[in-house]
DNA sequence: CGACGACATCGACGTGTGTCAATATGCATT
DNA sequence: AATGCATATTGACACACGTCGATGTCGTCG
């Protein structure tokens, strides 16, 4: 099961009550994911996309990193739950996981 | 002015468009502000309290770190504007900066 | 089957940061 | 003024992480 899954079956809402330690490392495991600039505009980038995916070689060059570095910004947050993918012939699909975003946003409340 | 509020100013919703570079590097240390357990705990904990402020000593002790430690995060928080700061006397009460935190929330979207 | 293209993995390097002990600052009370 | 307490600052250390070049893997097309 991803991260985000897990987190968002056993942690309240941040300032619902004092949070024990685990659920503090987790939920902050995932924030961590996300307080990225690289990874940030990743997300977006593949949003802005009119089919909503991209694959990596559409996006090494606009953000200006390597293609390995690409690739481990986006295995990163495909570990956590963030994005999706899919695989088609020789390219990797990348999708934004809009529901999981969702979960951390309510998880700041 | 603290990030936070620069950030509301300029930073549009992560999934409205592409982002600038200068934009998602201030999300992106605003988000690594909250991505730390310790700092998500302190939140948790001053909310917690019935006046909804806690001052350090009674906070050292629930997190199980040294004083200086808690202070160099409340420090951390209170530069980006996730929290408030009140000194009475001796103390210094800290509150949770409910609006920043929303514009933190929002901006996931 | 062989070559090529897209993507993933590995190893290494530099930087950033959470933590602590030690020390400094500032307020209050006597 | 002098002492005591709450908090802030400093310096140092260990560890995590973002980045890259080099290499490996897998599917596709001659």
């Amino acid at each position: 099961m991803k991260l985000i899954d897990s987190i968002a079956a056993s942690c309240p809402p941040l300032l619902a009550g004092p949070l024990g330690n685990n659920e503090a490392d987790d939920l902050a495991r995932a924030l961590k994911v996300l307080a990225d600039p690289a990874r940030l505009r990743l997300l977006s980038l593949i949003q802005a996309q009119p089919s909503g995916e991209a694959c990596v070689c559409h996006l090494t060059e606009p953000l200006g990193l390597t293609q390995p570095t690409v690739s481990h910004h986006l295995k990163v947050m495909l570990d956590v739950g963030l994005v999706e993918r899919e695989q088609r012939g020789n390219w990797a699909f990348f999708r934004v996981a809009h529901d999981q975003l969702g979960v951390l946003r309510e998880l700041l409340a």
